[in-house]
DNA sequence: CCTCGCTACAACCATACGGTTGTAGATTAG
DNA sequence: CTAATCTACAACCGTATGGTTGTAGCGAGG
């Protein structure tokens, strides 16, 4: 299996940006499910067409999505391996996280088993 | 195995705008690592101290990371549930996007196996 | 052609963000 | 007690964000 290369800091920072506002996930998620044109997404929220004109941008800019025109229409498309990238990220931190807390448990285990008298540091 | 509660959209809000930043995802890291105060933090970074008590308080806010006194120290402690709900959420969004491929994938062999005329790929 | 619908873009406004400095409260060290 | 350290919080500043309205460019249809 190919690995991915890692996103920049970059990349980041636009892709959890993008993530950070629920009408932005919305259209996400919907870009997800079918694939709609802007002008159709608008119609889902009670906001101007220009609002979400700007919110496909910042989701384009995270490269969440792609637009495609089709006739008039400029579709939008989710782009899963950028989701998929965000996701590899966050395992990481949760990986590193339960790494961490087994250690800790061995070291609390180690502690219990040996735990005598004092509590010796040694060199 | 008890599923966690799904984090609310204002929580969603408040946990990817916490780790729309370098400095706040390289707190995060730290503290996951091992737990270190906050003037301790400030001293990695080119910025005043104010400036990293304000993106740990951003961390905190969104449940990323807890503060602990330790006699006259804030220790930061990370949070290891909130970055596994997030990944639980993009985790969603992969998985629909997956599903969704698959679908595509499955109407386009449909449609290869109902073209009679020619290409045919045996099964 | 002309018109209509979808899109793009600029200008503007209020508010939030990320940083600074400065002041003040706790807590440990001496 | 005094001094030093860690923390908290307020005020301020420049810039970015998220929304609005208005204008203009394309593409399809009559």
């Amino acid at each position: 299996m190919v690995v991915a290369r890692p996103l920049t800091e970059g990349e980041l920072d636009r892709v959890f940006h993008a993530l950070a506002d629920a009408t932005r996930r919305d259209i996400l998620s919907r870009a997800i499910h079918g694939e709609e044109s802007v002008s159709a997404l608008s119609r889902h929220y009670s906001m101007s067409l220009p609002a979400v004109q700007k919110h496909v941008a910042v989701l384009e800019r995270a490269a969440l999505v792609t637009k495609k025109r089709r006739g008039r229409e400029q579709i939008v498309h989710a782009n899963g391996s950028m989701i998929a990238k965000a996701v590899a990220l966050l395992d990481q931190y949760e990986a590193l996280w339960i790494e961490r807390a087994d250690r800790i448990a061995d070291v609390l285990a180690a502690a219990d088993v040996l735990a005598p008298a004092d509590e010796g540091e040694r060199p």
